[in-house]
DNA sequence: ACGATAAACGAAAGCCTTTCGCTTAAGTCT
DNA sequence: AGACTTAAGCGAAAGGCTTTCGTTTATCGT
């Protein structure tokens, strides 16, 4: 076939494409995303330049996809809080993306939006310096650690019949994995908050 | 080649040679851990079921090699500090291995050995019920979190030089790489024990 | 009118994991 | 001692994967 009167191929139609590969089956391949478009896998590399574009775009579309609203009046604390819960959000609706994105280097504007909100919420909070970066880091940690939770396995530990008592009430103690991961991002999210709260007290301001 | 006198092969060879592969590459795949061996491609299988397997021993391995003391005498918050530093340690030893292991059901004795006595130190601490599983998971997020760090991109964000202007002076401001990881571990670990020694504080006992 | 660009295609190179059948040494049982 | 089972190597091949390349042809700008 030669160039077609309509383009075949469009970015959003690419993107929306391996997100759904992805929802279904934790991975995405290029034979598939051009199987399902109805192209050929070369096709698409009039579009995009590869696989780690492909990654990137779905990034950005993901957390295009779960606003937040910063309001002036709000303090920090609602601010961080509204920040990191649409970031997991964007992820809960797509849990298995997350493993495929922690290893590339974020590049893409919207994402890099909710950072710079990010940053913005922290020194309003009262952070200086490098703490600036290291409180990032850490709420990035826990985001994307919770994030990752979403797509693990619906068994997490497996630890035998014998020998891990403790662990094994705990896990026996929880409910479906869901509800255990819901409850374990609110545990979590009051303890970030507590603890930021706690190292703005005790630092020589 | 029939049958050697002496098996070319053992598991350790295996997990010691796919663990220099990753640390080399960020990654290990049966063709090139045959040929560090010296042995074919499939005479792998006769010794582990599949690349899963080597993974999970991979993930026991480093688990093991490094260690933690507690001590009877030990509060629960000196207990939480050296599992999770050890945890940590253990990654930024071999930082490339953990983005390969987030997906998979931790089955491995040593590892779970170590839930184990982190919910032990969290019943210590006086966390009951539900909340034993959810402070495992929030711990389990932040070190996650922090080991993927480590084996981030040396750049994890890339804003152009317009348009964020409070994320890239925050960039400015920190050293290079592996000290930004380094502080911002320990700021984690302070938000961390802090907002666990909050929630004991304000739940009702 | 014409040249450049864009967008499709097929073919192929070069990775990867896993399975299969074949060979032969070592161990075990009678 | 002879025979059977197992363990551990091998090569070949199936069927994935990403990416590059050359070819074709429609559209657009000058």
């Amino acid at each position: 076939m030669a160039r077609p009167l309509v383009p075949l191929i469009s970015i959003d139609a690419l993107v929306s494409a391996a997100l759904e590969l992805v929802d279904e089956a934790g991975d995405f391949s290029l034979p598939k995303l051009a199987k399902r478009i109805g192209v050929s896998q070369s096709s698409i590399y009039n579009h995009v330049s590869g696989r780690e574009e492909i990654l990137e775009l779905m990034r950005g579309r993901i957390i295009s996809e779960s606003t937040y609203e910063l309001d002036v009046q709000q303090d920090w604390e609602a601010a961080l809080r509204a920040i990191v819960r649409s970031y997991r959000d964007a992820f809960a609706r797509h849990p298995r993306l997350a493993p495929l994105l922690v290893l590339q280097t974020v590049q893409d504007h919207q994402v890099l939006g909710l950072y710079e909100d990010l940053a913005l919420a922290l020194e309003a909070a009262g952070f200086h310096g490098r703490d600036v970066l290291s409180a990032i880091s850490t709420i990035d940690s826990f985001a994307l650690g919770f994030a990752l939770d979403l797509a693990a396995p619906d068994v997490v530990w497996a630890p035998p019949q014998q020998g891990f008592p403790t662990l094994s009430s705990a896990l026996a103690n929880a409910g479906p994995a869901d509800e255990r991961g819901e409850a374990a991002f609110e545990f979590g999210l009051e303890i970030l908050m507590a603890g930021l709260h706690s190292r703005l007290r005790t630092t020589v301001q």
